[in-house]
DNA sequence: GTGAAAGCGCTAACAG
DNA sequence: CTGTTAGCGCTTTCAC
């Protein structure tokens, strides 16, 4: 390959110039050149001078790899997401980068589409990559074999999003119990009685099910938890539920058989940007009005539910701080200062347009 | 660290299994066992089972890094965007990190924030880490120096959605001038007369505009000279133009502002997802209907914009095809298989609901 | 203040 | 079919 340098107009130029072409050029040893450039140990003056200037002159860029290998260290992470283009990883995965950045850190991602063999594999990548930590948005709620080496974890590593059950590790999420547990008080105090949850399930597998699947992740047991939580303590009727599939399709279906209920449900309580979109399209073809026919709330603030009419209300997550609270415990983790166990984050209730008070005056 | 094990339950297993442990185990040489482990070269049956069964006893996983020093490649590509929690950067980042994996290669990704400093550095630390090839959504339209080592290209490089001016390299994008075009011929068609352009500048910095402002990307000037050549090739008014910032808060600033025109425009090209929102929440505020009093049509087809009512008409681009497209010209390129220039990808008009008929009868 | 040398873990000649 | 060996480029004791 690069033998054939200096021939053709495209032969590539000489390769990139090492520590030792610095080292010859500034007449230094090779300790020294490396002492000067990476600012530790004594240099003399001129000395460290020269090393610059030949460094420069070189257009040296320090092998990172070399370094690495030596080290046994990689300044990089590793980030598995379920799918990098959702919004809510997106933007977690970017405070991550972020991050990760300004503390000497680059960032490598992975998508799984929420698959647990693609997550071991992932992981097995990465891991072999001799990544310095992992975060992972866990596809199972129960499954860790895959982090674990010899009964100790392969890499330092931090949950997203989503727990565990049984794996000790420093885990990121918001209180999505709470967040749903209130979204749904909100329906009762504006006197809904039949409420329906459009609850997405993360997998990508299956359609639309009024029952919960198996081996759903954590999110969606906390927030069927916090709806039904509300439920039980306004003593209000029991809510219709789908489970659906994070696609606009299924979300669309799945609104569509919750419209469909007998006593006609009121007020929607939808965990995901899919599944609100899902309801918006199926009520706009129901010739029902958002906010007065219907209600509706849904987790996350997007950028767009604010400027549709009605604006929706939404349970809003802090998702680049939590981003952020991942990457920072992960590099306090891998530098071995102190262990973070839970960072739960508090959700907030945004009230905008979309929830009608359908309260009767006091009889 | 490492040294600590054995006493504390919390203590660190032995350093992970390397090659020669594996020889070792499975008593032959660590050429044998790489030859086994790699599946080429000759190797015995029974030696093979050998030492495949002492790997796995051993948990053995390949150290990359070493690897990786040895062979001069890394298997990494790096992506460099303005901001993957953007929709349109995160779907082509997805696209882009599927198929590089599909390749046998992992992906770091890196932010700029449109800011040409940044992106210097972020191309620095991906030469650094041996990247074997970069993916690069340039800030500035001009400016290449930092890709470029002694007159040859640090890396190998592919342009992502934008072009550079004088930097001849592969360069997927869409032909968003086309595109524009479409778009101001079919308000022309329905019969506008008095047209606005909400341009967003991808720069971080400035706010409102009515001028275009210096160092605009490629897809800036597309657009709007798409937009123009339409307006010149039916002999229509100039249009109204507003040059905004990438964000909700400048398009609305810069909605109100066309909305403001003497003649008050009745139609209104946005040219992303946050001019769009920009122009909705500013039609809401003056309680303009879309699809009546002002029509819109938007660049990038979001799940929102077929949910809302009236459903937004879009120019829509092909954004995986695209991400998948740089990623599969730069691995070529990277394997030195024949060198694509530029990919040029059509758009799409999708007319929905968002552009009214203002046609009066022939007279 | 500077240099010599060992070695991180792996692979690819080259022998046998 | 299998083993020996020489580095890839860097950092880091340990001498001087």
């Amino acid at each position: 390959m690069a033998s054939k340098a200096g021939k053709k107009d495209t032969g590539q130029s000489e390769r990139p110039a090492r520590l030792i072409d610095v080292a010859q050029r500034a007449e230094v040893s090779r300790a020294t050149a490396a002492r000067a450039l990476g600012g530790y140990g004594l240099v003399g003056d001129e000395t460290r001078e020269r090393v610059l200037a030949a460094a420069r002159e070189l257009d040296y860029s320090a092998n990172v790899v070399a370094r690495a290998m030596r080290a046994g260290k990689t300044q990089t992470i590793g980030v598995v997401v379920a799918d990098i283009s959702n919004s809510f990883f997106s933007h977690a995965t970017g405070a991550i980068i972020d991050t990760a950045a300004k503390a000497g850190y680059v960032t490598l991602v992975l998508n799984t589409d929420d698959d647990l063999a693609k997550e071991v594999e992932a992981v097995r990548v990465l891991v072999e990559k001799r990544v310095d930590g992992l975060i992972v948005v866990p596809s199972s709620p129960t499954q860790y074999d895959h982090f674990v080496l010899k009964g100790e974890l392969a890499k330092p590593l931090v949950l997203l999003d989503r727990r565990v059950e049984g794996l000790r590790v420093p885990a990121a999420y918001t209180d999505d119990r709470g967040g749903a547990k209130e979204a749904i008080e909100l329906f009762l105090a504006r006197g809904h009685v039949h409420i329906g949850l459009l609850v997405a399930t993360a997998a990508a597998r299956g359609g639309v099910e009024a029952s919960q699947p198996e081996g759903v992740v954590s999110t969606v047991t906390d927030r069927v938890a916090g709806a039904l939580e509300a439920i039980k303590a306004h003593r209000a009727a029991n809510p219709a539920i789908r489970y659906s599939r994070s696609t606009l399709e299924a979300a669309h279906s799945g609104a569509l058989e919750l419209l469909a209920q007998k006593p006609r449900v009121t007020a929607i309580l939808a965990t995901n940007e899919e599944m609100a979109l899902g309801v918006l399209a199926a009520c706009g073809e129901l010739g029902l009005v958002i906010g007065k026919d219907v209600s509706l709330v849904s987790f996350d603030d997007t950028p767009w539910s604010k400027a549709i009419a009605p604006s929706m209300s939404v349970v809003k997550r802090p998702v680049s701080e939590l981003g952020n609270a991942a990457a920072t415990a992960l590099i306090k983790a891998i530098r071995g200062e102190g262990r973070s166990r839970k960072i739960e984050l508090a959700t907030q209730l945004i009230d905008r347009g979309s929830v009608a008070n359908v309260l009767k005056r006091r009889r």
